[in-house]
DNA sequence: CGTAAGATTCACT
DNA sequence: GTGAATCTTACGA
């Protein structure tokens, strides 16, 4: 398969997303990530690019799901600091990757769940040994290893797009948007932080029909 | 220092 | 759907 070598128009990674667009409720900063695009630069100069699907948001206060309800640790101590940092971490044998959001000292992020694969295809097959689009991108922890993200990125600055950074990309409008608990996660199943697009495959499960 | 618990994934039935 | 693999982190002794 060929690999897709100019991104379409309105797909320019260069609308790096600023800082005050973290800077705001996890929540909005969740469901306003949908359609966003997803850009990490390999050491090698390759860039891969995935529009975001998925998304979940963990908040500062009363969510017991969240690592930092407990207070700042040595893993989380990146939700402490600016919105717009990388906050990953490792779970069993996978990373996940969360942007901050809110001001620091306010302990909440964004879990990018999964993206749509849009450039550097072959790249991401290669990390993930596998060419099954359906499950190259679509997890956290499929996701992170189909752009090679492990917990060097962890703190990055995501609004000096060197690394990893997030572009503007088409908007997601609310009719395509699903709401619904959040995945693997037993408490607060009554809170709807989970943003999904309905209307793609590349999401790691598919929301109720209607 | 030992142990338990995951914001997961994969192979199987 | 179910269960096992896998491994880092956190926390208490």
């Amino acid at each position: 398969m060929l690999e897709r070598s100019v991104l379409p128009e309105d797909m320019d990674v260069s609308r790096v997303l600023p800082r005050s667009a973290f800077d705001r409720d996890p929540t909005t900063v969740a469901r306003e990530l949908l359609g966003a695009l997803l850009c990490r630069r390999l050491p090698d100069g390759t860039l891969l690019v995935g529009r975001i699907t998925e998304t979940e948001a963990y908040l500062a206060n009363g969510d017991t799901a969240n690592h930092a309800h407990r207070g700042q640790t040595r893993r989380n101590r990146s939700m402490f600091g600016p919105p717009g940092h990388a906050y990953v971490y490792a779970i069993h044998a996978c990373h996940c990757l969360n942007v901050v959001t809110e001001p620091p000292g306010v302990a909440s992020a964004v879990l990018i769940r999964s993206i749509e694969p849009i450039s550097g295809l072959e790249t991401m097959r290669r990390l993930r040994r596998t060419h099954n689009l359906k499950v190259l991108t679509t997890g956290p922890g499929r996701l992170c290893m189909a752009l090679a993200i492990d917990r060097m990125l962890d703190g990055e600055d995501m609004t000096r797009a060197a690394r990893l950074w997030l572009a503007a990309g088409t908007p997601v409008p609310d009719r395509h948007v699903a709401c619904t608990p959040r995945i693997g996660v037993s408490s607060a199943q009554d809170l709807l932080l989970r943003f999904v697009d309905r209307t793609t495959p590349y999401v790691s499960r598919r929301p109720p029909a209607h």
